[in-house]
DNA sequence: ATCTCTAGATACCGATTGGTATCTTTGCTT
DNA sequence: AAGCAAAGATACCAATCGGTATCTAGAGAT
């Protein structure tokens, strides 16, 4: 029964969920005290301090946010099929979320200003994953020549993830997936002008 | 000295700037005490709880943001330069903050979720009043014919509000304006392909 | 000048916060 | 089977939370 890793990944689990619909500093230690049946005794075994697990838990729902999307990408052959998949990706967040309370970049980028550092690193941290990986598909898709060369591609990387950012803070907010479906139609709008 | 009326704006506009820089659950009352110099007890006889305050503030900078944005508005002659206006109103949000804290709408969206739905409702009439505001430039650039007909109005709305919001997002998580200048590019050209 | 009303200060409330010291229990090793 | 190290529970801490009852003082009316 008692297994300090699992207990360790209940702990990451249940705190994801809450920080990600709650935000972290609304999410006190009694809220996952109660979602994981454990103690504080038991939390503050595994994690020093409640800003730790702050960051950790938001390291821990950068994994799973990197792991869904290149198992998805990695299918698509074609490097504007793979960034249709993240667009698609990104709608699924209102449809069928992937994981509770939206995108996680979004929600730890905007309550982690200059009080939070460390979370605000942590952030920037998956924006930048997340920046690399449309990039690298933008540049194998010129290598390969599926897509013109020539284009501006940080202008593409910016549009992408910013406007999709955007119509998931519309779409929650409206309770409807309206937004986002117009982002995902100008976006590949977008890719077409360039697909070879 | 003493002056109801003065003090109720003095507690709306440290509290803005508290609530839209650090949060509004973050933001405790004797941070607003000790951002005004008064008590609690003051406080409490102009708003009846925090819930209310944290509801007034937000409406207080949505006011705030709605004049703002319509008297640069409003100076611009043609549906063109008036998009053009709101874009550079947002790109102002870095490089030279109307307000602190970034952009109040995307703030409150992201923090206000089914726990706080007062302040959500909120939020939602601040995107729905930008939504109206950009929607009747269109239709007016339509009417006096500097913006072709038969264009999709509610997919430019989008657009524009997603795009700079998510924009705002990732300037503030990475500390430079790039990316909303990037985002203001692509919708000047954006708006450049519908203008006669 | 005085009275009155209310803006605002003071002092308190119970509940909850993050954090810790200590104790008990469990699983592993031998 | 026994012993041990670590996992987790219990019980506590001071500080702070939002909120309120009461008191004081200042501004306007007469």
């Amino acid at each position: 029964m008692r297994n300090p890793e699992v207990t360790k990944e209940t702990i990451l689990k249940e705190s994801a969920i809450l920080f990600n619909t709650q935000g972290y500093k609304a999410t006190s230690l009694s809220n996952i005290t109660d979602a994981t049946g454990l103690t504080k005794g038991a939390i503050y075994r595994h994690f020093t301090s409640k800003d730790v697990l702050e960051i950790q838990t938001l390291e821990h729902l950068s994994v799973l946010m990197n792991e869904q999307l290149r198992d998805r990408i990695k299918k698509q052959p074609t490097a504007g099929k793979k960034l249709r998949t993240i667009f698609h990706f990104f709608k699924s967040y209102i449809s069928d979320p992937p994981f509770e309370g939206g995108c996680p970049l979004l929600n730890a980028a905007v309550e982690a200003d200059d009080a939070h550092p460390q979370l605000r690193m942590a952030a920037l941290a998956i924006l930048n994953g997340l920046r690399a990986s449309v990039g690298s598909i933008i540049e194998k898709g010129i290598y390969y020549k599926q897509l013109k060369k020539g284009i501006d591609k940080e202008m593409y990387i910016t549009l992408i993830i910013a406007s999709l950012e955007g119509a998931i803070m519309m779409s929650k907010l409206q309770g409807n997936d309206d937004d986002l479906k117009r982002i995902v139609k100008h976006l590949e709008k977008q890719i077409a002008e360039i697909e070879i």
